[in-house]
DNA sequence: CATCGTCATCGAG
DNA sequence: TTACGCTCGATGACGATG
């Protein structure tokens, strides 16, 4: 006892593409494009994920189907639909691998795990290193899916190692280097520091967080707010003790749909809330929430 | 003053 | 020529309320 925590970080990579390269090995050669259509005869809409094919020629999520199409012109890619139902069964299935190999596990998103693997590594990083290996191996084993890893004494550090090198990565942080680890990154790799957050830093010339971690906490919490702040000076230094395996009732359930074009018809926007309403009434009776 | 509901903003995936 | 999703969580400001 007494070692400290040891953190484990999955990261699923370009799930969804990856997903599709699974249940059609014929695509698996070219750009995979996944994307959510608000009209699909148009091509209209914006990329989910993109296998690494596609990410050759930049294209990424987010992106606006026509950007991906212009830079992947006369590549072969594949252009395809989302099919969540899908998606979520390799998850549950995906979850039930990872569980199975330490004591709290937690997932944070489809694509995303946690592992508190303490108890099984008693402080060696090499005993580690083995879990994650053999949980690899069992999700390739089952589901033919690769994933990048991180491993740290917390949350924080396992998750920004499990981005560090991707696709197939495996990252470990020992608690001696994680200060030297951090401090060369560019301060957006930590967790809540987004565009806005960016720009901000940016602009007073903060750029690693070696740079953060010598910013005054008070300016932080004046800045940002006392969470946040707090959040920023401790994330810098490599500090979170946010435990694995906090079970959290959802909170929110909506739906939301742009229509193929602007509209003021009332009765076609009528009916297409009726059907939005209705999804999300369905969503909530199976959820127990009442 | 404390608390509540609502709205806006930011971020993640 | 133009075109840019969807779901969910956190936090803070602000006015109402008591
Ligand atoms: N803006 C985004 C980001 C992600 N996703 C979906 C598609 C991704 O496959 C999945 C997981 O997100 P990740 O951020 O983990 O990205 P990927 O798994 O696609 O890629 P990577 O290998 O870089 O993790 O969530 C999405 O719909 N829209």
């Amino acid at each position: 006892m007494d070692k400290g925590r040891v953190i484990l970080h999955l990261d699923l990579d370009y799930f969804f593409a990856q997903a599709e390269e699974r249940e059609h090995p014929e695509y698996a050669a070219r750009p995979v494009i996944v994307c959510v259509y608000t009209d699909i005869e148009r091509g209209r809409g914006v990329v989910s994920t993109a296998n690494y094919k596609a990410r050759a020629f930049g294209v990424h999520s987010g992106m606006p189907i026509f950007q991906a199409k212009k830079l992947a012109h006369g590549k072969g890619a594949i252009f395809l639909p989302g099919n969540y139902g899908l998606y979520e069964r390799l998850s549950l299935g995906i979850a039930e691998i990872v569980m199975k190999h330490g004591a709290a596990f937690e997932q944070s998103s489809i694509d995303e795990f946690f592992l508190d693997i303490s108890p099984e590594c008693n402080g060696d990083y090499e005993k580690a290193k083995g879990i994650a290996e053999k949980v690899k191996k069992g999700i390739i084993a089952k589901y033919g899916l690769t994933c990048s890893i991180g491993i740290g004494p917390n949350k924080l550090v396992a998750k920004i190692a499990s981005d560090f090198k991707k696709p197939g990565g495996l990252t470990i942080v020992l608690p001696e280097k994680v200060q030297k680890f951090l401090d060369i990154l560019p301060v957006d790799r930590i967790p809540g520091i987004g565009r806005k957050t960016k720009e901000y830093f940016d602009a007073k010339g903060i750029e690693t967080v070696g740079d953060l971690r010598k910013t005054d906490p008070t300016i932080l919490a004046e800045e940002f707010g006392k969470l946040m702040g707090g959040w920023l000076h401790n994330a810098a230094r490599g500090i979170d003790e946010s435990p694995v395996g906090v079970f959290e009732e959802q909170k929110q359930f909506s739906r939301i749909k742009t229509l193929r074009e602007p509209s003021r018809e009332l009765a076609l926007i009528a009916e297409e809330m009726r059907v939005l309403v209705k999804d999300v009434v369905a969503e909530l009776e199976n959820s127990e929430v009442v």
